[in-house]
DNA sequence: GAACTATATGAGCATATACTCATATAGTGT
DNA sequence: ACACTATATGAGTATATGCTCATATAGTTC
C-alpha cells in the first residue's frame, strides 16, 4: 500500500532532474512533440522519449498522437508554481552560501 | 555552472523522497531533533541523520545545536505548498487510473 | 576522567537512474 | 509494397542513492 508520502514523492522524482524542468519550461508557452523538443534541448531522441514518458505516467504531463507525431502539454499550471518556489529557495541559499564566503 | 534548471532540480531532489517527506510532515507542527524524528518515523539513526544532512544542505531545513541535540525546522512555509500541490497532482492521477480499471 | 547520550560518518551492498547505441514499431506519402 | 519520419524500447554501462552495521565524534553528568 502507498502512502501518503510515496504518491507525493513519484510526483517530486519525477520533477527531479534537469533535463525534464527544462522540458516542462519549454512547454510553458506551446504544445511541443518529441521532434521539435529534442533539437531545442539538445537531448538525444531516445534520452528524451524515456524523459518524456516518466512526465506522462506521473501525470505532470498529458500527450496525444497527431499523426506520427506525439505532443505534450503541462497537465496542470499548479507544476509551474513548484519550480517557482524550488528557484526561490535555491537562490536564497546561494545567496547564503555567497555570505559565507565573504565572512 | 549550474543552470537555473539544475538549481531547482537540486532542491526537488532532496525533496523527492518519502521518508523526506515524512521528516517534513512532521516538523510542521514541531521544532524536533533527531532523536524524536528517528522513533517517530521508525528510522535508524544513522539513515535518519542521512536524510536530515541532505535537507539541511539543500536549505529545505534548518538546524542548530541545543547541548547535545541538533533541533531542525523548515526553513520556509512554502515547502509546504510544494507538498499540497504534489498531493493533489498525485490524487488526480490515481483517480484517473480507478476510472480507466472501471471502463 | 568515566560513563552516558545524541549525532555523524566510513564501508559495503543492493537497487535505481540516466545515458547511449542499435533496433523495433507505428504512421505517412509515393 | 517501399521509403521515409517520428517515437519507443531492449541491452549494456556508469554512476548515484538508500540502507545497514560498526565506529567515531561531540557534548553532558557524575
Amino acid at each position: 500500500m502507498k502512502t501518503s508520502a510515496d504518491l507525493k514523492a513519484e510526483i517530486l522524482v519525477a520533477l527531479a532532474h534537469p533535463n525534464r524542468i527544462r522540458i516542462i519550461e519549454l512547454l510553458c508557452k506551446d504544445v511541443m512533440c518529441n521532434c521539435e523538443l529534442a533539437p531545442a534541448l539538445g537531448l538525444e531522441q531516445s534520452n528524451l522519449s524515456r524523459h518524456l514518458k516518466i512526465l506522462v505516467r506521473s501525470g505532470i504531463l498529458k500527450s496525444w498522437k497527431d499523426g506520427l507525431r506525439v505532443n505534450f502539454k503541462v497537465s496542470d499550471d499548479r507544476i509551474f508554481k513548484i519550480l517557482d518556489i524550488a528557484a526561490a529557495i535555491a537562490r536564497r541559499e546561494t545567496e547564503k552560501k555567497a555570505e559565507a564566503l565573504e565572512a
